[in-house]
DNA sequence: AGTTGACATGTCAGAATTTACATAGTGAGG
DNA sequence: CCTCACTATGTAAATTCTGACATGTCAACT
């Protein structure tokens, strides 16, 4: 109400507004390219649909978070063109340095914990298919972490290194899984405690 | 409408449902022992409060996958104490067989991803903090896993083999965890491209 | 000429989840 | 005696997220 010297304190931001703030750092985009850009790196720890992101970028535009520029488009309705306000980045950093508190949640490591309700063989497969989808999802990282250091984008002063960062992460996780989904797959096969490290090259 | 010959197809449950079916698998609890079960080792990969659990096993006794019985308790209301039905049992081995899509959600790592646009030094800060709480989980975890390996709980026989392979799965994205916020937080700290591989025992 | 897919933005109903409200007995410690 | 924590079960409001509905252009392929 009084003056526009800032933005009031109610402004708290939902995840996925961080999300988005986080997105458009790397520079002006639109709820259609935002939405692609969700699904990879980014994708592999974080998702939304359009149906989320539309009415975010709206509710971060009335927080004064970011501004928006329409130009016509093709659709029906005007294209608009969304960039991160000096308060936006100023909300982003103070969210950033507060620790997440957040637990993943995991379902495939939900059905391991009934795994032996359901038919072994069954189980065993359903392991063995995700060991081979972490595999394929690994050498598929490994290029993209091979490309992206080649561009420097391993450097924290590199202003896409935060890509690289998340990569890292996925390369870490499959690995784990991959050993993972391997030592229980074999123990489901064989019906008896399996070693673990590496049982083949698969 | 036909006589009970069963129940009928619309029942198709929610992963919340699948889980509380999982841990009844255990044996029969209480709403409120549930509530305490969904946090080890189940915590670390599904959540779920009481104020959600409550109706969902109002649910799951409407659907016939669950029976309870109550007995008087100290507080207000009668405890229940609930137990998995056969068809709960064959609506969680059907549901058990079927690959997951859902991709895991982590706050962390969507953080990682803006990293570049919040201060190095208390970013730095952020990921070491991660890398110690991941050692100290780690050293609960390996405790855990000797005693469950003494009794057995590794052998895919046992009926508890699941809580083990839960553990182990802890246990591989900890370590992942930890390689991870390692190697960020060199980076941060010296802002330059940080090499891989335990920097230091920690 | 017709179909498919990419571009582009939105709404709406419903499910899933969190936070807070509400109640009440029992045992331990100050 | 009073407070605190644990046992024990629910409801209500608000938020978050998914899936479906809705509209319309443009380029490529058939």
């Amino acid at each position: 109400m009084a003056a526009g010297e800032g933005d009031d304190s109610a402004t708290t931001g939902s995840t996925l507004g961080y999300a988005l703030l986080s997105l458009l750092t790397r520079g002006p985009a639109t709820g259609y390219q935002l939405t692609q850009q969700v699904k990879a790196p980014l994708g592999h720890f974080w998702t939304a649909r359009h149906s989320q992101i539309y009415p975010e970028l709206a509710r971060l535009s009335a927080a004064g978070w970011v501004d928006s520029v329409e130009q016509a488009g093709p659709g029906p309705r005007a294209k608009k063109t969304y960039a991160v306000t000096p308060s936006g980045l100023a909300a982003l950093r103070a969210w950033l340095v507060i620790p997440p508190t957040a637990q993943p949640r995991s379902e495939i490591t939900l059905k391991a914990y009934a795994a032996t309700s359901a038919d072994p063989a069954a189980m065993a497969a359903l392991y063995t298919d995700l060991a081979e989808r972490s595999t394929r999802l690994l050498a598929e990282f490994a290029q993209d972490a091979e490309r992206m250091r080649a561009a420097g984008q391993d450097d924290p002063g590199h202003p896409r290194f935060g890509n690289y960062a998340v990569l890292m992460m996925g390369i870490e996780s499959q690995r784990a899984v991959h050993r993972w989904a391997c030592w229980l797959a074999a123990c489901l096969r064989t019906g008896r405690p399996a070693a673990y490290g590496e049982p083949a090259g698969d």
